[in-house]
DNA sequence: CAGTATCCATTTCGATACTG
DNA sequence: CAGTATCGAAATGGATACTG
């Protein structure tokens, strides 16, 4: 793709930012992804080639750096990448408030649970292991139950039983606990409305809310 | 072009704004174009279908709003498309930091022209009329020579001499121009190394930087 | 794990000319 | 002024399979 012929700098950032996919990608360096593979997790739509082109392009560029540990490859922003993140927050806290509108083929249960996973506030988290079930009535079998493990050494997801005890479980719908995690809807309305139903005792179910977290973009104001 | 298949914010704003040229048709009606062929001045190597299409899209997503007024058509951005400034001031500023080398093709006298035209400061501007005289000497005798004629009611660009009397005179190359609108360069430097002269009377010399104001982004703090 | 290789359908865009 | 019409070249990227 051509540039732009022009200085302006938005023009030149554009040049670079505005190519597909590009920016996912370094959203995903942000939220601490380090290996193609981890990456690609959050990008699972796009190729590996894809993938490897952009990370090149981010590479010469000078916002990614890539690095040989061992025979581990590394990736990570440079501080011209880190600077890049009121940008995201600027376009994320826009997408959220003006960008309302969620189709089906935005939906996904593996996304989904990946983000919520990733967010757990192990801080305040409650003392020992807290098992999770989740059941998304409306998805098909393979991505229809997960189990959230947490405890103070981490948090792990898994898509099929881990055999734990189960502490507290959660049933919704796919786009329901979207909504919930993009801060579209709140806990009091989800389990208001039934969207949401959680199945566990009081003190897991009202402890929930503060280290199960939402997107960074849920408390977000939302146009009037 | 398919959307991302991800219900995050960041990813739903950038399947409408990573669209090549979009989000520079928004910085133009930020700048306070209306028109459809005011706009294209500041996005001269767009075609015009592409314009009309982006325009479509950016009223279809809630972005610009188009008015007919009278036999005149008016675009303007709407609440949403005011509030992407957040996110086009964040590329700016990451851009004018982190992108700095300029291609000969980047370099373009007539929108540099313009946008000097469009920062002129009337506030501070001297009493009466300047007539401001450029010369690119390096570039193409049909974009050499420029006359920027200012006053209080307004600021006028020709390409030919208008037959006011002259106030003073301005020297440089189109790079070196270019670099002090950035700010890549100040007008001390600029001066100081000759890459710019100015021909006239002191008082007007001295306070030409005070009216004949940079890019917004001249002043955002280059990495050491 | 960390990518490459291949291949083609599709889209996208730019150029140019034209119109109410 | 405010766009449309048309057309072809280029590139973009998706799918899939494969490799050190």
């Amino acid at each position: 793709m051509a540039g732009y012929g022009q200085f302006c700098p938005v023009a030149k950032a554009m040049e670079l930012l505005d190519e597909r996919w590009t920016l996912l990608v370094v959203r995903e360096l942000m939220l601490g992804s380090r290996h193609f593979n981890e990456i690609r997790r959050g990008v699972p739509r796009m190729s590996p080639t894809l993938l490897s082109t952009r990370l090149r392009a981010l590479t010469r560029a000078g916002v990614v750096e890539r690095w040989e540990d061992g025979h581990q490859v590394v990736y990570r922003l440079t501080p011209a990448g880190e600077e890049l993140r009121p940008v995201v927050e600027a376009l994320g806290a826009w997408g959220v408030r003006w960008v309302r509108e969620l189709g089906d083929e935005d939906l996904d249960p593996h996304l989904l649970m990946w983000d919520i996973r990733r967010n757990v506030d192990l801080d305040a988290l409650p003392g020992g292991r807290t098992v999770l079930q989740f059941t998304l009535h409306d998805v098909a079998p393979r991505a229809r139950r997960w189990w959230l493990v947490a405890s103070a050494d981490g948090v792990d997801l898994c898509d099929a039983d881990p055999g734990y005890a189960v502490t507290a479980r959660l049933e919704s719908d796919l786009r329901s606990l979207t909504l919930l995690w993009r801060g579209d809807l709140s806990w009091q309305d989800a389990l208001r409305s039934g969207r949401l139903a959680v199945d566990g005792p009081s003190t897991v179910r009202r402890a929930l809310p503060r280290w199960l977290t939402r997107s960074v973009f849920a408390d977000v104001p939302r146009p009037a």
